[in-house]
DNA sequence: CAGAAAACTTACCAAATGGTAAGTCTATGT
DNA sequence: ACATAGACTTACCATTTGGTAAGTTTTCTG
């Protein structure tokens, strides 16, 4: 009884998935195309040209990554709690859906022509995040930093740990569903340690 | 009177920077060539197939790496003066040599076939770190943590203000030299404040 | 039911890409 | 002086890639 999902959110789909995880470059189309069980030519009719497929690409990306984010902190939260919604949040989109931080770390990366606007949502995004940040510490709630630091800091850890599963390995740590747990545990009483004076 | 450098050195330098900066698949051996004013043949009499340039590549970022971080740390030296060093060294190559950093990041993304060494070297080198930070811990000269959650926080943070410069835009960084010199500064004293109990 | 628009496929194409084959030039050792 | 090996270049080549042109089938609409 299910609907069919429409082709168009399909080659969405697939091409976050492929560009995500792989790269740009390193996904043809006939790569997508024959994953989907369609030619070429059905994206193209689509998307008139890989790179306007990418730039769709990248607004679903800020969407999941928008409504992620900003689904998990409760506004009312004060204090370190809404730092550990934040954390949870991100964690959560690295072990769901990878993909996505990889494409915004992509795309963050090259800089080229369709980053303009992830470079404004984002902007958006961080700039309430350090609006919140600095209320906190000046409230005395936070141990005083500068709060891009902290940001970047979260930001670093969660893609890392989305993007980087050969660096888990290497530090003995298991890219699995247990050790995401554990790392997300340790970052947050780590961001705590840092933040609240003991 | 200066000595010309060998072709062969040269390949692997603006391969390095190429393949860390733009990518693996971004970089085709036609681009090498021409910027080095050589025929891509050149290229291929030096080293057989592109993908035995990578792993030739790939040896000369992890050297690289590894004389840079093994060079600042003090081995006589103590407690967080050690993480100073190591932050100042990571910070230190991702401004002189961006690329360095990206390279690694790209390997151990991809996790292909060349990443086996690249994994087992940084396996040693992680694994000296984590056995001194697990030292100080005991020694109570660090507050308790996972050493290596520590570890990746800071490996994350230094590879991601290397690589990540439009982040750090978003943030209202600019990644001159002076933020990347602010950007330390805060990093020390939020390890600081994690590590060191008040 | 006519027809037109939407959603494709089949058939191509030019450029780029990694790679091979064979030749050229230069240094060097005998 | 000459052969030999190293360090290339010129000339190709097969495949892949993004993209175009022209059908064909399906779906909606009057």
């Amino acid at each position: 009884m299910s609907v069919p999902v429409p082709t168009r959110e399909r080659i969405l789909d697939s091409s976050l998935a492929a560009f995500g995880l792989r790269g740009y470059d390193s996904t043809s189309l006939d790569d997508l195309a024959s994953d989907l069980g369609i030619t070429k030519q059905a994206i193209l009719y689509h998307f008139s040209s890989k790179e306007h497929l990418l730039t769709a690409t990248i607004e679903l990306a800020v969407r999941e990554l928008g409504t992620a984010l900003a689904g998990a902190a409760d506004p009312q939260a004060r204090g370190f709690q809404r730092i550990e919604d934040l954390v949870r949040a991100t964690f959560s989109l690295a072990a769901r859906r990878p993909e996505v931080l990889g494409l915004v770390r992509l795309v963050t990366r090259q800089g080229g022509t369709a980053s303009g606007e992830l470079a404004s949502a984002m902007s958006v995004m961080l700039g309430e995040a350090v609006r919140f940040v600095e209320t906190e510490m000046v409230a005395g709630r936070f141990r005083r930093h500068d709060p891009r630091m902290l940001l970047l800091a979260v930001y670093s850890a969660g893609v890392g740990v989305a993007t980087d599963p050969e660096v888990m390995r290497a530090l003995g740590l298991e890219p699995d569903l247990r050790s995401l747990v554990k790392a997300r545990r340790e970052t947050i009483e780590f961001l705590r340690a840092a933040l609240i004076a003991a």
